[in-house]
DNA sequence: CTGTGGTGTCATTTA
DNA sequence: GTTAAATGACACCAC
């Protein structure tokens, strides 16, 4: 039922652009509101050009809230696929050689037939062309989508949530997970952002609906090509029919007398159209592409506001964790919280405080992951060198781990985006995205993409089983693996979210300042749910959310740590997220901050402490089921706090769920109404190609007039009178020789005058 | 005060 | 049968 629906709808979409294209006009529009509305909200009134104006890249998109972090570790996986296998859904595709056409036709066109090269089968030759040269230009569209990406996460109300947070529900909790998988999406968005959808299972992240509409809606594209390269066919074929003689015989003859070649062929659809093209869209894909780098550059500084950021927070963090594992000696001895203490207990044994850099992304390590473990360790082992260590080697291995080390990428990798815009897009258009064997390759291809040193740490069995792991714990480990001690372990996730986050917003802003597309949409999205599924508008809530002063009551440091990171404010472009960010802010700022963190607590995260629930609700509610149902069992429960639990859970996944539906369906309505548009670009330059044709074959025409006119000026009959045209018709014999023929039917045939017309020789 | 958008939650369906 | 995910619907809140 939900698929007949699904299709549905989709199909009534299709079939309006179908309409479009055939020339019936359907107002889209109106029934889709403008992209960054839809998006960001009417208030947000971020327009492309604003969008490009930010470069802080401060707008994160609210509502592209990533909750699984299930498939976390597989579509960073895919991510680090992606770098050297280049891959691009076809539906992007289809959009972005919708926005490229000029260029297209520029670059792949430059074999288009002279106009009176081979008459209808040139022009059609032409349009098809021009879908060719479409395809060809695929191999650029990644910049495309990396420079439009960013728009989603340019959302201007993060803090939204919070706002209504603090006034009364406290949902200490939603924050919770939400900022933890917030901070796996900021983490990763650098690097997942540049990551096409992997396995078919996690359709649910690119929808499947998004792909498939827009799998049709190429499908629509092509079609309006080939009808109208018919369409063009059927009026040379009407023209032919028009014409004594065939359009090919026509040519001949202008050929034969004239040097065609010469002329400047005022009709050149092709040509015109290509200049015209080229300077028509000069969309900012073209500054990707010639300087790829130029726009998302600057690893040094992201990288050192991370580092500074991480360091500021990871300290808290830790202290948190340590007081977790003091208090919870029942969690500790669950088997299920084992490898996060592990982690607690060998960054505590291993680093100092102040070494403790790299725990930012221990919280991305699955608590439930055992494998894990020694990776970390190993991580740890590494970043404890020093804290100037050198970033590659700290974080290299976690992005070995998958989304362990968010922030790596950015800082690590360089700037990932350009290298992957180039990679990104040569992979298949087909839709049917390479599925399942992914790990091994992957990681290898990452470790060679990003030249690290890690290769040596790395095996490919590890990454293999690494994969199963993560298949099975999924992100929700991912996500949670360091809060399930206590809530301590989301901080974790704040602090490195909010440095990721900053990290992303110049990321996100210069690829904003090149520009706007569904496709990085699609992308980013891809990657919140590869981080844990938190979308930035989370991530930037974080930057406030985790100066809740209810958190840090009895952390002081905490506290520090909450009033470090203002470097989140200037990203309130919106007035309503510069709202949102006020409230909180100056809230917290008081001395009243106790009070108001009790109303900062989530209504269930309230509930759980008033029962005395012995785990936090991040654990609750991404804990795998049977991980989950070990832990109900491993602690003496009432019914009343297993109910709660149990609705905890269920809130949460569920929130989570909404989230991603509704981050689901703008997308879908976005890749729509950018489909739409490009596909009304191609329609009124398709009609123009039309335009040009027609007027093209009008002139020949005339000068085919003019020279029947010319031929028979001087052809005389055997009495030496001159034979009139409207009498007599030239016809062409196989062999080159022109025939006259009687145009009437009485006098048909017998004056066939072998007049053997060599007019070439004549003139 | 109303409309709109964002978000959380519930109920239900689907895989 | 259970679980997770998806989604429609509703309510609440902020603007």
């Amino acid at each position: 039922m939900m698929c007949l629906k699904k299709y549905f709808t989709e199909g009534l979409i299709q079939v309006a652009i179908l309409l479009s294209l055939v020339g019936i006009r359907v107002d889209v529009g109106s029934y889709l509101p403008p992209s960054h509305e839809m998006i960001l909200g009417p208030t947000s009134a971020l327009t492309q050009t604003q969008f490009h104006n930010q470069l802080d890249g401060q707008d994160l998109h609210p509502k592209s809230v990533d909750l699984d972090g299930f498939f976390t570790a597989r579509r960073l996986l895919g991510w680090v696929r992606s770098l050297d296998r280049l891959r691009v859904p076809s539906s992007e595709l289809e959009t972005w050689l919708v926005r490229r056409e000029p260029d297209a036709l520029v670059v792949g066109a430059p074999g288009q037939p002279a106009p009176l090269e081979g008459g209808a089968g040139g022009l059609e030759v032409h349009a098809v062309d021009q879908v060719g040269s479409v395809m060809r230009s695929s191999v650029v569209a990644g910049s495309l989508e990396s420079e439009y990406g960013p728009i989603r996460e340019d959302s201007p109300n993060t803090v939204a949530p919070l706002l209504r947070r603090s006034h009364e529900e406290e949902d200490k909790d939603e924050d919770l997970y939400e900022e933890d998988t917030d901070t796996l999406w900021q983490d990763h968005s650098d690097r997942g952002r540049h990551q096409w959808p992997e396995e078919g299972e996690e359709e649910e992240l690119v929808g499947d609906t998004w792909r498939e509409i827009w799998r049709d809606g190429g499908r629509s594209y092509d079609r309006a090509n080939r009808e109208l390269a018919q369409d063009l066919s059927d009026q040379f074929a009407s023209l032919e029919a028009q014409s004594s003689m065939s359009f090919q015989e026509c040519l001949r003859l202008l050929e034969d007398t004239f040097p065609f070649g010469e002329e400047t062929e005022p009709s050149d659809p092709v040509g015109i159209d290509l200049g015209e093209a080229s300077g028509e869209d000069p969309t900012p894909v073209q500054e990707l592409l010639l300087s790829p780098l130029s726009s998302h550059e600057d690893p040094s500084l992201d990288l050192e506001q991370q580092w500074h950021d991480i360091l500021a927070i990871m300290e808290p963090e830790d202290m948190d964790l340590d007081r977790d594992v003091m208090q919870s000696g029942s969690i500790q001895s669950s088997s299920l919280m084992d490898p996060v203490h592990q982690d607690v207990s060998l960054q505590q044994a291993i680093l100092p405080r102040s070494s403790q850099d790299s725990y930012p992304f221990n919280p991305s390590f699955g608590g439930s992951v055992p494998l894990e473990a020694p990776l970390q360790l190993a991580l740890l082992s590494q970043s404890s060198s020093g804290p100037d260590f050198d970033f590659n080697l700290t974080f290299g291995p976690s992005d070995l781990t998958d989304s362990a080390l968010p922030l790596a990428l950015n800082g690590t990798v360089g700037n990932p985006m350009p290298s992957i815009q180039s990679s990104l897009f040569l992979e298949e258009p087909v839709l049917p995205s390479p599925l399942g064997s992914l790990l091994d390759d992957a990681l290898l291809d990452e470790l060679s993409f990003q030249g690290l040193a890690l290769e040596e740490s790395f095996n490919p069995t590890q990454a293999s089983q690494l994969e199963e792991e993560l298949d099975s714990d999924s992100g929700l480990s991912l996500n949670f693996s360091h809060s399930p001690a206590s809530p301590s372990g989301s901080e974790a996730s704040y602090s490195s979210s909010s440095s990721s986050s900053s990290s992303d917003s110049s990321v996100f802003s210069e690829e904003g300042a090149v520009g706007y597309s569904s496709d990085m949409e699609v992308i980013v999205e891809r990657e919140e749910g590869a981080v844990g599924g938190y979308s930035p508008e989370v991530s930037k809530m974080c930057s406030t959310s985790y100066q809740k002063p209810g958190r840090f009551n009895n952390l002081p440091w905490l506290e520090q740590v909450g009033h470090d990171h203002t470097y989140n404010q200037p990203r309130a472009t919106s007035p309503r997220q510069g709202n949102s960010l006020k409230l909180p802010k100056s809230r917290y700022s008081k001395p009243y901050e106790h009070d108001i963190s009790d109303k900062l607590w989530g209504r269930d995260e309230r509930r759980a402490r008033t029962m005395k629930i012995p785990f936090s609700n991040d654990l609750i509610v991404n804990l795998p089921v049977e991980e989950f149902n070990e832990l109900l069992t491993k602690h003496r429960l009432s019914e009343a706090q297993l109910n709660l639990i149990r609705d905890i859970r269920r809130r949460g996944k569920n929130k989570m769920a909404a989230q991603n539906c509704r981050r689901r369906k703008l997308d879908v309505l976005f890749g729509l109404e950018e489909g739409v548009e490009g596909l009304c670009r191609h329609k009124a330059r398709l009609l123009k190609e039309k335009a040009e044709n027609l007027r093209s074959v009008r002139e020949m025409k005339q000068r085919l007039s003019g020279l029947y006119q010319e031929v028979f000026s001087r052809l005389r009959d055997e009495q030496g009178r001159p034979l009139l045209a409207t009498d007599y018709s030239l016809q062409f014999g196989n062999d080159g020789q022109v025939l006259l023929a009687t145009r009437n039917g009485s006098a048909s045939e017998q004056n066939c005058k072998p007049h053997k017309k060599q007019k070439d020789g004549k003139k």
